[in-house]
DNA sequence: TTTTCACTTTAGAATAATTATAAACTAACT
DNA sequence: AGTTAGTTTATAATTATTCTAAAGTGAAAA
């Protein structure tokens, strides 16, 4: 993804390319593979890669924003931390509890034979699956 | 579950059976469907059952004492609280974002019949599965 | 282009959940 | 009963996140 396209992906969300939204945006985009992250981690390899400092606020706003305008997904994960994922498809995770590493499973890879059909008055929105690893 | 069963639960995993752990632990565990709480929850429903008034750090306490004794488990959902749940076999939950309620589903009820392999040097640890719900 | 202004960034304060501290208390062993 | 390691508690500290309000800026209007 170039950065002509960083800044269509912004406009069509109506998000103002300004300096910090596009330096997050190309971070987090122009990746061949899915990032996963949390707010902080995000914050610390972007002081190492631009020695540019983004307020952590703006990176909460940003982040936000970009999960809002559907640009990013949140994934839920054991910990006390809120991890978002560049690949906002329909997929699911391995998740390695010691390293908090999260790995994408394509949502063609898991098959689910027998749900239960959900509670009176409810409908199902969507189906997770999380594989947890151990060594 | 009677109170002996509560005493004998304590004493098996070498918890001393004070007062503020039988209280709890009569709370958690005398009922015959599975509950699912915040330790933020369960504060407010002991103020209330109970006008006795046990410190929020021993409820945090004695709720982590009992997850390391295997007496709960842990939950993870969207949100920022931990979730504990008094069913402690594996099994899989629906979820509704909405009114933030788990509901158990049986490990039975859910059948996966395609399951990627676990990466290279790591095993499957369990396979937890999220039904999302909207109305 | 300048002007304008809603949107954005920012430092710092505030909030919320959880954990740490350290003094007082108590279950259980001798 | 006396001892002591384990426990409770009030309170402080920590961590993640959100709020606030002032200063800055992108982009539309003039
Ligand atoms: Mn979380
Ligand atoms: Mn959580
Ligand atoms: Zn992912
Ligand atoms: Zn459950």
């Amino acid at each position: 993804m170039k950065k002509i396209d960083i800044l269509k992906k912004l406009r069509s969300s109506r998000l103002r390319p300004t300096k910090q939204r596009v330096e997050i945006a190309k971070f987090l985009f122009e990746r061949e593979k899915t990032f996963h992250f949390t707010v902080e981690s995000l914050n610390k390899l972007l002081i190492k890669k631009s020695n540019s400092k983004i307020a952590l606020a703006t990176i909460y706003n940003t982040v936000h924003a970009f999960k809002a305008s559907g640009h990013l997904s949140e994934v839920e994960v054991r910990g006390n931390k809120t991890y978002f994922d560049t690949n906002v498809s329909n997929h699911h995770h391995f998740y390695d509890s010691e390293t908090s590493e999260l790995i994408d499973i394509d949502a063609n890879d898991i098959v689910i034979q027998k749900i239960p059909k959900a509670p009176n008055g409810k409908k199902i929105k969507n189906v997770e699956v999380f594989i947890n690893l151990k060594k």
